[in-house]
DNA sequence: TTGTATGCGTTATCAG
DNA sequence: CTGATAACGCATACAA
């Protein structure tokens, strides 16, 4: 039968309440005690039931997790209805998680993560958005002792509890090795066009370039040309503006045979491609937002890589919680699949949730 | 606050173990009772804290597992793993999953299916390996009123609460994308090789060929040419036997360039041209056998169709008790994505469990 | 430093 | 048909 407290204070000679005491190292015993309880642990196998310290528990733990407003950028909603999923999973656990929003700007991450720290939260999950304020965030945390998840940016230097997202070099790579099989010849070159708001943290887009590059030298295949374009968008100008530019530097540059878009905007590309007709170009990016299934599907791009964000949001409170509550290790990166999407099997994978 | 069972009693002027009846529907109540305790629980909104329930039961729910023996086909190790997991991570909770194994012959699966009738247990998860058989075992717990899940192989006229595995039409058109994809020269064909055992339950692999075959005529691609070559593997005769056969038929058909396995033995294909060094070959099978990643990696696979099976076993068993257990729908088709593997992201996928 | 008692929310039994 | 009550295994406050 199931091994309880009772039965290991029993064997160890001792009351239910020494046996708690060492469980969790709360309250002094004497070393005799001590000696004696874990080694009846040992014997017996004790394994404590989750349930009923649920249900004993008098506290609640407190989870806070930090993301950017999927309002503003549809990206961050799967990321959110992953993490609600795990809000419903553990409802009848004593856990309370908090989603707190911000915009895409520094005073309002600083804001947000100032309210965060107010709450005094058991844990923390936040998407480290921009690095400087990131640091200073992490830094406190730290020296209030509490544990923190990096959600799908990876700083190994905030030291976080666990990073949970996806290896950007690895993406890149993937990426290249599509283009390259879809390079039906030698003449022809790819395109990097990087499409990026000022001031936004950049470091795991350049890692998705760096490791796209990189495939190609690794490989030995330097005849591959790779042009790069870069816009940087600029909120007082408008969205056709960029259009035009990047409609005529593409007439301009015929030899282009494949597009890669190293985050989530390639949608703005297929859309241009689409508008001006422009044929035989194959295009690649990354993530599942709607308008790139949309436009994967109406065949204007022909990949997209993706990261199971809903799966990500889900085991980065999931993880925690078990980190938090059960005790258990955590390996201290986990880094999701890289996903390749094409109008063939993304219907078995949009809003997928594991 | 949590609203409790006797919150929702003092609300309909009753007791606490007349609400349990009517929520559970045991025993016998009076019509007005039953008006006002639902009523209450609307207006509340009642949630039962399953923590609290689990400590409370007294029986144990039973669910029983029927899989093929993974020492003997290592396709199915990765679903045991899965399932192993959703074990342990239930192992608070009363229930108690038994593992029941068969060997990929007729009577070892009626022999284990037999087994599992006389466990008499709450609920079944099984591998259909074999038709007729696992109708006759369908029918049965039909009769004995046991719900049951299948696992991998669908077969709809069996009506089971539930069935999780991939599509394999779905599947097969993945796999041809990607051959379309591959294939730059119009005069170059494809080989469809299907290596079989005697026998066993084929009609998934049958779609997956199917599914393949639908893509070039949906696309309106007539003129890519398709070979087929079937090799049915007979216990008696010896491995090189295949070898030589396989090797003299490509030999013969220099026209080919691609091969696509519609089963997990792409690794025999890819062993026989790293052997003779035949080059230019590309080929795609299924399944992340220790085998075929091997020889992904090596170079001899461009691509693995995958099916996140360590998922699938874990949710069967995840998904049946959460319908038993907390007593909620469940989705009556759980289509996995068709996942699509090559070198550069195998390594962030095998023995992934999400 | 240690033992005991009470309660968490539910189920299930038993007496009405 | 209904109400009261003893478990379930653990955490916690309090007593010793």
């Amino acid at each position: 039968m199931k091994v309880r407290i009772i039965d290991i204070a029993k064997k160890a000679g001792v009351s239910a309440g020494t046996v708690d005491r060492i469980i969790h190292q709360r309250g002094k015993c004497s070393l005799k005690a001590i000696e004696k309880v874990k080694q009846a642990i040992e014997e017996l196998g004790y394994e404590p039931d989750l349930t009923a310290r649920n249900l004993a528990l008098k506290k609640v733990l407190h989870i806070a997790c930090l993301i950017p407003d999927p309002a503003e950028t549809e990206y961050w909603s799967r990321q959110i209805v992953g993490i609600e999923k795990a809000i419903n999973e553990l409802a009848s656990f004593k856990v309370k998680v908090d989603v707190v929003l911000f915009s895409a700007r520094i005073s309002s991450f600083r804001e947000a993560y100032d309210k965060v720290l107010k709450m005094q939260p058991n844990g923390v999950v936040y998407v480290p958005l921009f690095f400087e304020e990131s640091k200073k965030f992490a830094d406190e945390l730290h020296q209030q002792n509490i544990p923190f998840v990096l959600l799908n940016i990876y700083h190994q230097e905030l030291n976080p509890l666990f990073f949970i997202g996806q290896d950007p070099i690895a993406a890149g790579k993937v990426a290249a090795s599509l283009c390259w099989m879809g390079l039906k010849d030698n003449k022809k070159s790819i395109l990097v066009a990087s499409i990026s708001k000022l001031h936004q943290e950049y470091s795991h887009i350049e890692s998705r370039i760096n490791g796209f590059l990189q495939f190609f030298t690794e490989n030995g295949l330097p005849e591959v040309q790779i042009d790069q374009f870069h816009l940087e968008i600029d909120e007082n100008r408008n969205d056709s503006d960029y259009e035009t530019v990047f409609r005529d530097y593409l007439i301009n540059s015929p030899q282009i045979r494949i597009i890669y878009v190293p985050n989530s905007r390639a949608y703005r590309i297929a859309y241009i491609l689409k508008k001006h007709k422009i044929n035989g170009i194959m295009l690649i990016g990354f993530d599942t937002l709607n308008n790139n299934i949309k436009l994967l599907k109406e065949g204007y791009i022909q990949f997209l890589i993706a990261q199971q964000s809903q799966n990500q949001g889900y085991h980065s409170v999931i993880f925690l919680f078990n980190a938090l509550f059960i005790k258990n290790d955590v390996k201290k990166e986990h880094f999701f699949p890289v996903d390749i999407l094409n109008k063939e099997n993304i219907e078995f994978y949009a809003g997928r949730m594991l």
